[in-house]
RNA sequence: GGGCAGUUAGCUCAGUUGGUGGAGCACCGCCCUUACAAGGCGGGGGCCACAGGUUCAAGUCCUGUACUGCCCACCA
């Protein structure tokens, strides 16, 4: 027996006692050679020097959900926590803070700068862990990696030396996207766009034979030191006479060539496009067709070159302005208008790109695609499915991957060049001797990988992959990858790639997208906005369970979350509900109740609350299993809320002894073996979502521990079997009517302003004996809950003139009314009830009295409405009966 | 420019295969009933964005329009 519940739940001090617990006692470190069906997830991992963000919040609660879920259906679990070095990121993190102490990184070296990183991982790497911690995520702390631990960083060696083998990493130039500030290439999908206003100059380039001038639009007057071509269309009437003459390049005076390509776009400028190959991603391609001229007139710093001539070493944006001035000068610029056009940002530090030519290291993306493509939906299924398209879109529209970084934190490249004989040498491990000369002068390639490439080997690296391993053995491919749509190409894509090309498998059996977390207008959060919900700040102010209930509750499929922290307070409610109603069970469940055959079990509200857990149990179990969180969350949520705490646990007071009627041992003892199940089995349904409050729960129910002498961990219990003996359905239409009457006698007090505590006189008139036998053996509840001084249930009681009435499936309700009540109120009252119900038939009677309804729709529907249309009709009638028994009453009260 | 979502109660959102629309919060009324006032009971509130179409029957399927959001590609 655990410690009992206090009377307010202090979500502080479980929190820490189950975080301890659960770590102390390593239930989440699994043993691959134990029994279960496998089930392993791997962390979309963190940046490690990264604080936890809401997004994190939401992705590791529902991976936690899925994970514990998993465990209770009997798998051999397996979530595998991890960080990811996150290059530019970290980097300039770094590079932020020893700016503070007067540093940077050139003047301290590559060698003293990476080590300052390795010491901020250090002293800051524990805190996201710590976060994760905090949030309750079920992993394995035992496996935890770090993309550059050494296993990983020599799985990520392996790989680029097996794929440059086999010619499927390649190293060339080529333009691209290169951020001046970061100082390192980005990939494209790294570069963000953004509309911004510029300008649009048209001017004049002189043809070579002096027989006149063609014009150009240029938004980059400064690239034109570099233009090596002008391009038409070929089918532009206005300068097919041109195609193959020479322009003269304004200022510069060089002769270049005018040529046509149906690339360009007779509407847009002139129609004549100044063509650059080195500063721009279009142009290149022309020039690599055409086979233009080359020249680089911008460098990495963003300033001129020496094949500028005139403007070298000047920032590019002056050699805007001087060039711009010249070309006026010499009568050649015909005019400049405003124009919004898409300019190219770093992700990272938002400065504009430069397209780039220099040699970089690339993966022939375009060779992986096709499998990776093929391999959806046969062998990796994605959730939901609006993502298959963009998915399919993605991979056929791909084009090779850089994977070289000009930064200093992260993976080397394993590549060497001999000083003497320039040849190039990949492999594993750093090389004595050039394998080709000989010589021992060789110097290592500078750049490191993009971070997601070693993020790409995920789900294989952290499993100990390529070395034979247990792990992988047992657990790969995984059985799910949750992570944000944002990155399904970044991260998603390329672990298929790779996966599919290295371990021939794909490297997920399903792969669920979840939605962003915006604020509650709809906005992106981010610290610049203001707009963040910090997850640790609600996991303080409102304990975990309810920030993760709140998340899973929101988390509909292909659907934002707009969250606000109304609603996380909100659900702590539901949290505490949870621990009232425990305490209250556990108030007369002081030690094990003695088992009752549950399929058996008497007593209507029995019947009713087993065979309504029974349903719940499937469909939350169902739900979870098709990734629908919020079904899951809503139907656990109703289930406790409105049915278990609204109706059960008052249902049952009187057989344990409170209210009015004197204890029957019998029905006491049946009523606390179903409550100790309905709040046992309830506790299991909701751990998943809400493991902190359950647990503790869970440690003071009686009976729950499975192994003596140890805490009871309900992180470590089963899902409930399933008691098809228990479905009763028409016992649970029969709890429905008693409900339906407590109803109809609340709402008759509430309308005529009768105090709840009153307690009235109760007449039923049954419609039949069967209904009158229910309500019969159902009447100490109606008594109960309809808060009743006495009850008369008789298909022939007389009726009192001055009653209120109701009809509930054609039972009469009659409360006789005395004294000081409102009579007119309860006129008012009818007549509202029959106008709703008039409207009803009327609108049934026009369907039935529709030959092509009664002819063409199924003839189950036809009954149905057929029936409805009957109820109506007596209810009606019923009703209006009484209804003109009161008029008389009135009357007579009038004489 | 191409593609994908969304539009349902005052607000935020559910609504599986077409069969008479739900929840939470907010609002109104009554109640401190011995698990819970972070509560209980009852109530009001919606031609499901608009216009057509298919069907006996459309929030649900089809077409178009409007607005909102996102993704991709970018025209020099």
């Amino acid at each position: 027996m655990g410690e009992p519940l206090q009377k307010g739940y202090e979500p502080h001090d479980v929190e820490a006692k189950w975080r301890k617990h659960w770590e102390e006692t390593h239930v989440f470190t699994p043993d691959p050679d134990a029994p279960g069906e496998p089930f392993s997830i791997v962390i979309p991992p963190p940046n490690v020097t990264g604080a936890l963000h809401i997004g994190h919040a939401l992705n590791l609660t529902l991976i936690d959900v899925l994970c514990r879920h998993a465990r209770q259906k009997g798998k051999n679990v397996l979530w595998i926590p991890g960080t990811d070095h996150a290059g530019i990121a970290t980097q300039n993190v770094v590079e932020r803070a020893i700016a503070l102490e007067g540093a940077d990184r050139q003047s301290l070296g590559r060698w003293a700068f990476v080590k300052k990183i390795w010491e901020w991982r250090e002293d800051y790497g524990h805190r996201i862990l710590d976060q994760i911690g905090a949030l309750g995520a079920s992993v394995d702390w035992k496996r935890l990696r770090f993309t550059m631990d050494d296993g990983l960083s020599a799985a990520v060696r392996k790989v680029f030396v097996s794929l440059y083998n086999e010619g499927l990493i390649y190293k060339g130039d080529y333009i691209i996207n290169w951020c001046s500030r970061c100082h390192t290439a980005l990939a494209d999908d790294e570069v963000e766009h953004e509309q911004g206003k510029g300008n649009l100059w048209r001017i004049r380039y002189h043809l070579a034979d002096g027989a006149g001038h063609v014009t150009v639009a240029t938004t980059r007057p400064e690239t034109i030191p570099g233009d090596t071509a002008i391009c038409v269309h070929p089918e532009d009437m206005r300068y097919h006479h041109l195609i193959g003459k020479s322009a003269i390049v304004p200022v510069l005076g060089r002769n270049i060539p005018i040529i046509a390509d149906s690339y360009v776009n007779m509407e847009f400028g002139t129609g004549a496009l100044k063509v650059t190959p080195c500063h721009d991603h279009n142009d290149w391609m022309l020039g690599k067709k055409h086979d233009l001229e080359f020249i680089q007139v911008i460098d990495e710093n963003g300033l001129m070159t020496a094949e500028s001539e005139i403007y070298a070493s000047l920032p590019k944006h002056e050699c805007r302005e001087k060039i711009v001035a010249d070309i006026e000068a010499a009568g050649d610029l015909e005019g400049v208008e405003d124009m919004v056009h898409a300019v190219g940002h770093c992700y990272r530090c938002h400065t504009v790109v430069e397209p780039h030519v220099s040699a970089q290291w690339f993966v022939a993306a375009t060779k992986l695609a096709p499998a990776a493509h093929a391999a959806v939906p046969e062998l990796t299924q994605i959730f939901p499915e609006v993502w298959l398209k963009t998915y399919y879109h993605w991979l056929d529209n791909i084009r090779d991957w850089c994977i070289s970084r000009q930064i200093w934190w992260g993976h080397r490249i394993p590549a060497w060049t001999c000083t003497s004989c320039d040849a190039l040498t990949v492999a594993e491990e750093t090389p004595d001797h050039c394998p080709k000369c000989g010589a021992a002068a060789l110097v290592q390639d500078a750049d490191v990988l993009d971070t997601w490439f070693s993020s790409a080997l995920w789900p294989f690296s952290t499993m100990g992959w390529p070395d034979d391993s247990r792990d992988f053995e047992r657990w790969y491919p995984t059985s799910v990858l949750v992570t944000g749509f944002d990155i399904l190409f970044f991260w998603v894509a390329r672990m298929m790639m790779m996966g599919l090309h290295l371990t021939g498998k794909t490297p997920f059996r399903h792969v669920y997208l979840h939605a962003l977390v915006r604020d509650s207008a709809g906005q992106k959060m981010s610290k610049s906005k203001g707009n963040v919900i910090d997850p640790l700040e609600m996991i303080n102010k409102y304990g975990c369970d309810a920030l993760r209930f709140t998340l899973t509750a929101f988390a509909a499929m292909g659907r934002d979350i707009r969250l606000s922290e109304d609603r996380i307070e909100g659900y702590r409610h539901f949290v505490n509900k949870l621990w009232n109603a425990a305490r209250f069970a556990l108030m007369h469940l002081r030690e094990m109740p003695d088992p009752v055959p549950l399929e058996n079990v008497s007593g209507l509200h029995n019947q009713w609350i087993l065979h309504r857990l029974e349903t719940v149990k499937k469909q939350m179990d169902q739900a979870l299993s098709e990734y629908r969180f919020n079904d899951a969350a809503q139907t656990g949520y109703k289930f406790l809320w409105n049915e278990v705490c609204d109706w059960y646990l008052e249902l049952l007071k009187p057989d344990i002894g409170l209210g009015a009627q004197s204890e029957d041992p019998q029905r006491a003892a049946a009523a606390r073996f179903v409550l100790w199940t309905v709040l046992r089995e309830t506790l299991i349904l909701l751990h998943p979502i809400m493991p902190f409050v359950t647990a503790e729960i869970w440690q003071a129910l009686p009976g729950a521990q499975n192994e003596a002498n140890t805490v009871s961990d309900l992180a470590k219990e089963r899902y409930p079997a399933f008691r098809p003996g228990c479905l009763r359905e028409t016992e649970a239409r029969h709890m429905e009517l008693i409900q339906e009457v407590i109803v109809a006698v609340r709402t008759i007090k509430a309308e005529l302003n009768i105090a709840p505590s009153h307690k009235a006189r109760l007449l039923l008139r049954p419609v039949d004996a069967a209904q009158a036998a229910l309500l019969e053996q159902n009447r100490d509840m109606i008594i109960t809950l309809a808060r009743l001084e006495s009850l008369t249930t008789a298909s022939d009681t007389q009726i009192p003139k001055a009653s209120a009435s109701a009809v509930v499936r054609g039972c009469q309700v009659i409360v006789p009314l005395r004294g000081t009540v409102d009579l007119g109120g309860e006129l008012q009252r009818l007549d509202k009830e029959l106008a709703k119900l008039e409207k009803e038939i009327i609108n049934t009677n026009k369907k039935l009295l529709n030959e092509s309804f009664t002819s063409r729709a199924p003839a189950e529907v036809v009954a149905r409405e057929q029936e409805h249309a009957t109820k109506l009709l007596e209810t009606i009638t019923t009703l209006q009966a009484l209804k003109s028994r009161f008029t008389e009453a009135l009357a007579e009260d009038a004489e």
